[in-house]
DNA sequence: ACTCATTATGTAGTAAATTTACAAATATTC
DNA sequence: GAATATTTGTAAATTTACTACATAATGAGT
């Protein structure tokens, strides 16, 4: 079963080929798409104005079984465009919308990334960390609360991991930087000057640079590795609110790369290392 | 019509509190969803195990008007592309597998959190946080991370913000608060010691005391206003992945919350921070 | 313009699927 | 262990969808 993304708009297509009673049951279904994946094969009918087997006739045209199986296609076809809408928060909504939306936000964000994962590029940076000798995690402003986040991530694996938020400290550790040594560059729009410059200077040395930035930026064009995410328009007014959650995604799934990568004799390190925080804790009642 | 987004999720969730029979049937669907989506109420009934009107019946739990609604409901939520409810990585997994998986379980984790937003304790929050002299965000290991985020968000509300992830400084600052402090803490357990030693410090004081972790947890008694962020199964086995973006997304939240509280006329000031960044960034070809 | 062939549409009956009402079985409480 | 409540299944009723066939409409050729 080809699922086609967009049944609608293969129906408006196909409007002129269709026989007049056929137009009518298409014209219906256009009206009030959901309404007719609720119909019964009766009400549809007597809402276009023709009988039923019409209809009927209409669902296998469009390569359907019968109607039930037409009605989940336009189900399916009519759920996935609906998804993926970005609503600003306004100064009239109150409690119960704007948690929602941005709630909504971000899962529509993380939803359009998982659709564009750049694959290869994560399995290559994944290789890079594996390897590395020492591995540096660099970002400013919002990126370096990610940068935090992945220093936390990748120390457990025997690599040694830095994160800086020092302008000057991410210069001078990229220009003594060597052979074995990766920086990993966090940017949002990938064109913050002295991220960009560091990873200039860093780029004169023998490291390897991974960024996970926008694509075409000129972090991006500093990169050995470069993990691209899609800039997308400021519904956000403000903060960059979505990205910074794809970005942490994405470095989870990194580590979870290493971890395969690591192998399953691996485990009972990272076990070890949950269990040195057993101490820290209350226990559960 | 309520359409749930992941009305997978909502089964598995309630996969414990249903009768022998109905999960029985909610154990075939969640092993074969998109077939359950075609399948007739007979054939269901028979790969579940049980009578056809135990099916109906499991239908209009969930919320459906009978088994066709129901498999509507299915096919939309399927359509969404997340597909199965919490996918643990495992050796096995390629390059092709585990990325999907992780993201899925990051939209699963917020499309859940969603559902049941403690809007009345966020509403209390945004006041408290809206009025205090001065803000301190507290967290430690991943949640650091996260404070350091909310930091970076709340700090353009011309309030004060600190953050530490010294337990030492924490402690200190907490004895030393006053009238009009208040105290953000962030953990995913509300269980590590030093930050439920330093709410405790701080309870002893005139300070406000928010916290943003697990129900019941001991830090959630220290606090005068807790925002309860469900604990979930630990299925990422060694890191706390999902739950550090739920804290990410409600901090937004509060963030925006404040934001609307201070008024259309704060616009200016916003606009004014975002523009103090322009120098600092390369020009967009 | 008329007939024949072709296509389009509807009618009616049939089969299938879903729901309801009720009865049997199982679990729960005192 | 009896009484009650809950769960589950059986069987009938109802709704829904499909098939076969008949009628109507359309178009081509004479």
């Amino acid at each position: 079963m080809t699922s086609e993304p967009n049944l609608l708009a293969v129906i408006q297509r196909q409007l002129n080929e269709l026989n007049k009673s056929e137009a009518k049951v298409a014209q219906a279904i256009l009206n009030a798409p959901e309404e007719a994946t609720r119909s019964s094969i009766a009400s549809l009918a007597a809402a276009a104005g023709v009988s039923e087997p019409s209809v009927n006739r209409f669902c296998k045209r469009f390569g359907a079984t019968g109607f039930p199986d037409f009605k989940l296609q336009l189900a399916t076809s009519l759920a996935s465009g609906v998804r993926y809408v970005s609503r600003a928060v306004e100064f009239s909504d109150d409690i119960n919308t704007f948690p929602t939306k941005l709630f909504d936000n971000a899962i529509n964000a993380l939803m359009t990334a998982k659709e564009e994962l750049p694959l290869k590029a994560i399995a290559r940076a994944v290789d890079q960390i594996a390897q590395a000798r020492r591995v540096y995690f660099f970002g400013l402003g919002t990126s370096a609360a990610v940068a935090r986040d992945a220093e936390h991530k990748f120390f457990r694996f025997n690599v040694p991991v830095f994160t800086h938020e020092d302008p000057l400290m991410q210069r001078m550790l990229a220009a003594s930087a060597g052979v074995g040594d990766l920086f990993f560059f966090i940017s949002h729009t990938g064109r913050t000057k002295v991220l960009v410059e560091a990873a200039e200077i860093a780029r004169q040395t023998e490291a390897t640079i991974v960024s996970l930035t926008a694509e075409g930026s000129p972090l991006a064009d500093q990169s050995h590795y470069c993990i691209n995410v899609k800039i997308e328009e400021d519904t956000e007014q403000y903060l960059p609110m979505t990205s910074r959650l794809v970005q942490l995604v994405i470095l989870d799934v990194l580590a979870a790369g290493v971890t395969l990568r690591r192998g399953e004799g691996f485990t009972p390190h990272l076990a070890r290392i949950k269990d040195s925080l057993k101490d820290t804790r209350f226990p559960t009642s």
